[in-house]
DNA sequence: CAATCTAAGTTGCGAATCGCTACTTAGATT
DNA sequence: AATCTAAGTAGCGATTCGCAACTTAGATTG
């Protein structure tokens, strides 16, 4: 049970919080288990049979998301043998980032559309990309965007800033 | 030289794309090299000092980026010694992808704002937050969505559909 | 109620990967 | 020629992965 001696990845890499979501999410096989808890499997034979995963790792990650507050663990009433992993509000957060991981697949790796294919519920037709937006809504790339020191962003109205 | 002999991720898991993402992007230490070569890195030393990262771990990365088209890599025509690592077209296109992860970081793993933080190069201010959206661009939680066979998927217009 | 079944793990162990440190190699500098 | 430097490789112990067999608590069956 001497797990996790190997140095954490928050510590580094100065001040971002990426190292933080690696080390819930980082690891072989985290994803696609949320994937499958997307999907609504539940259960860890559902979870082992879908993925086809080595059922100690299964173990392994459903224990290490659910410390992590990704999934909630919860015994049947109806028959005590059976865990239900459920995923949290933490865990449905990740949703865009599955997602954007997921299309950035489809559109460099796979080529292909997938299926299943998600879809708005309310017209039946595909989402669409996930992109990065400006507060208001404007799609920015790459050359939109600058790392800034805390001190250097703008808080207030644009109104306000052209009057400093 | 003989790696690589663990099952791809790819073939399992139906014909969902985030197993083949997952075979280029998730390794150990990928996205934080992806998040340096985002903040502007370009060399061996520079990302090996930066991450703190093992060297031979990082030459490995570095090759596996590479050959997944994620990096590309160019000797130095002033100093063939130097090796210049720059972000192609396919690796830019992870931006979402990253940014959503760290904005789930900050959101539920750290708490903090996180620094540099990213701005929005027009006026400084912080980008929004990454979301899933429709075609149209509504926003979409998870309880907007389905995951929809190919057949039953719309592909035409609200009208024409309406008209079915 | 004993025998069986089932869901969810756990254990043992070989193979692969990680990480540290030292070494190499090609190319520049002095 | 001797030295320096950037990038990478080699050796090796520690850790993790993955397969298969085993365990355990709780339900079912005859």
């Amino acid at each position: 049970m001497i797990e996790k001696l190997r140095e954490p990845l928050r510590e580094l890499a100065n001040e971002c919080s990426l190292p933080a979501a690696l080390e819930a999410m980082g690891e072989r096989w985290s994803f696609l288990i949320l994937r499958a808890a997307f999907n609504g499997l539940q259960h860890f034979e559902e979870f082992q049979s879908e993925l086809g995963i080595a059922r100690n790792i299964l173990a392994n990650r459903l224990a290490r998301l659910t410390e992590h507050g990704i999934l909630e663990r919860t015994a049947l009433a109806e028959d005590r043998r059976k865990i239900e992993y459920k995923l949290t509000e933490k865990g449905i957060a990740l949703l865009p980032t599955m997602i954007a991981l997921r299309q950035w697949g489809e559109r460099w790796e796979t080529g292909m559309p997938a299926s299943p294919v998600l879809v708005d519920a309310r017209d039946r037709r595909p989402i669409g990309p996930i992109e990065v937006r400006a507060h208001d809504g404007r799609v920015l790339t790459k050359h939109d965007l600058i790392w800034s020191l805390p001190e250097d962003v703008a808080t207030d109205t644009p109104e306000a800033q052209a009057a400093e």
